[in-house]
DNA sequence: AATTAATATGAGAATCATTGTCAAGAAAAA
DNA sequence: TTTTTCTTGACAATGATTCTCATATTAATT
């Protein structure tokens, strides 16, 4: 966690900017939470530490956070933005309840092998890709 | 084409909703295009033909579109939505350029039945799944 | 055909997430 | 300290989409 907010601190110097103490909350909030989050979700979370901050700056610093490479942003068709931790795991793929919005995270090296393979086929050199699997879970079956 | 006017047709019908020269416009439009339309490009072609039409018109025949089965709704993360024809083809996923745009649609069943055994692993039963690749085309890389 | 009931339409207002603007504040550089 | 640069918060603006509502159209009923 503070060698996340050491990153970001130097992705930031490197670009002329300021770890300024709304930053510095608004990150470490941010890596304190589990996955997932909403920038609503945030703004809230950071509101009650420091009620003057505004949601501007929370948008900027979420973005920040998101060029630094230290999150990644993720939209599963809710309408707005969720963020997630991003630079140190492996990268993940989602499995979303359609039913209680209930979320799981997977990784499977096989998919990722056979999207390369696909790609490379038509021509592609892969940088990113995002897999959501949609459907129902157990207790939501029942 | 024509077999795709009389499903919606149906669709309407059966939901006490009726096939309006407005509806048939937009429907025919969508269905002549190649998918993945936005709906502001259906309201640009449209107007060509009947300049009275609103965009409102437009965008709730793409949603009883949407909700009759024969287009789906997909979100490239570019901030508005796009349609595309469904029903018939198989599912399909999606390999986009980040650099020019360009589009191009897959399918792979050894990738769906990892996504299955992932889902089955969770007790999950899988609806629907949505899966994006990004990258450069060959062009791009130059 | 006339009347009544239901559904559609277009115009524009409203919404919601997000981004832009700008004056005022804080920090770093000179 | 003065100047320059970067930040902030408040709020306006944006852009896609949806809602509202008065009017029009169509279907159902008499």
């Amino acid at each position: 966690m503070q060698e996340m907010i050491t990153i970001f601190q130097d992705y930031l110097q490197q670009n002329g900017l300021r770890l300024t103490s709304q930053r510095e909350l608004i990150a470490r909030t941010f890596f304190q939470n589990r996955g997932h989050i909403s920038t609503e979700e945030i703004y809230r979370q950071v509101r009650k530490i420091a009620p003057g901050i505004g949601f501007a700056t929370t948008y900027r610093t979420m973005k920040l956070l998101a060029e630094s490479g230290l999150a990644s942003l993720r939209r599963f068709g809710e309408g707005f933005s969720r963020y997630e931790p991003a630079g140190t795991a492996e990268h993940h793929d989602h499995l979303i309840c359609t039913k209680c919005g209930k979320i799981i995270e997977f990784e499977n090296d096989r998919i990722e092998a056979l999207q390369k393979s696909v790609a490379r086929r038509h021509g592609f050199h892969v940088t990113d890709h995002k897999l959501e699997v949609y459907g129902l879970c157990r207790k939501c079956r029942q």
